[in-house]
DNA sequence: GTGGTCTAGACCACG
DNA sequence: GTGGTCTAGACCACC
């Protein structure tokens, strides 16, 4: 488990477990078959509720990311390299319409923002 | 008073109202001076609470962006293009380092965020 | 009249013209029998209601600086300079024991607040 | 909570808790990390509006007085004594310097106010 | 009429 | 249980 969680943050807790093990699984660093740490002792590690952890695991599995086997555990799912970039594209570009809607509001064109993007990173 | 409130959008009203004056005076469109609604009769035209609406301003004024004067009314700051062009980019690349911090938890470089973000534009 | 008036100050207008005449009075700026400009001929001049000057204006008489003559107009009080030297001291002690109520509530002593006196001077 | 509320005081109820709780804790009153009492029982305790409270609770954020935990709690911020120092000396200065422009449009010097000053103190 | 403040009560997300 | 938000209605000071 290599997940940092910030208190202050105003993203949930379980929102921000749930994106950085999605990210972790769609970058191929969680196997397939990976079997997750059992929920108590995630939440003991991590030092959150049960219940976050729980919240966290259902979200992974609604989007497909992890499966559970009832009395065994949480395992990442067995997803082809296609269906990952496909997953980590779909997440993305969810994502950035979003942003870039934003970006849209303040009348940016497209160089205007790749200028701007180019400073931060 | 050029606004759209979404009730189901995960932001608070507030917030809303926020981002889209803040827009509308960082695009020009709200000339220095230009006289707000009086807040009653915003949040009549809103449906929202008079608070809601007082919150929104509160935060206009925060950023230099709104002046009130008690009794008379609320007024579009006499911001130089200068400063309006300051506050604009330092509201995007608030947004920018948070947008930007996600996409390079997916190991994305800078061009492939640049191709994704052409194809959405 | 050398007032400056401040829309944007949390101090309402009639408080300033009020504390800047008395200052001007009790520096002895504006000489006993002074007479005042006509409401009327004040409020075009500051820009501000009519309402508001008279506001300051009865302010003023209340603290006996300034006496009405129905349909004449409005006179600086004569006042002995000693009557001018106690009305000024009660004036700036009222505030003072406010102002030092603060400072003592972040338990400085008084040299601490003279030193921070002397760098602002 | 140790806090006095003045409803006949020209102060707004949330300005009065901002100041008393600020004092508190760059005084070192309340030490890191200390959780303050949870809006709802503060507003009960105090005899005022929950929205009431947490304004006054907001401010204190805006200042890195506090942070808040959503679901948690609100704890005291984790100040180092510089920065305990440097705060309390920029709230003091704020007050300060207003307080002496009103001594100086009397034409007091620095000496003058001093000597008021300790008659007082 | 305008902004400034306050209240009581309510619903929701989070842990 | 905790904070986050919202509403409707009210009173006040100021202009």
């Amino acid at each position: 488990m290599d997940i940092a969680i910030s208190n202050t943050s105003d993203k949930p807790i379980y929102q921000q477990l749930f994106e950085q093990i999605s990210v972790q699984i769609l970058k191929g660093e969680l196997e397939n078959g990976y079997s997750l740490p059992p929920i108590r002792h995630a939440a003991i590690e991590l030092r959150v509720s049960i219940i976050t952890v729980k919240k966290a695991w259902e979200e992974l599995e609604r989007h497909g990311l992890i499966y559970t086997v009832t009395g065994k555990g949480c395992f990442v799912a067995n997803l082809t390299s296609k269906e990952i970039l496909q997953k980590r594209n779909e997440m993305l570009l969810k994502q950035m319409v979003i942003d870039i809607s934003y970006y849209k509001s303040f009348g940016l064109t497209l160089d205007e923002v790749y200028e701007l993007l180019k400073e931060i990173y």
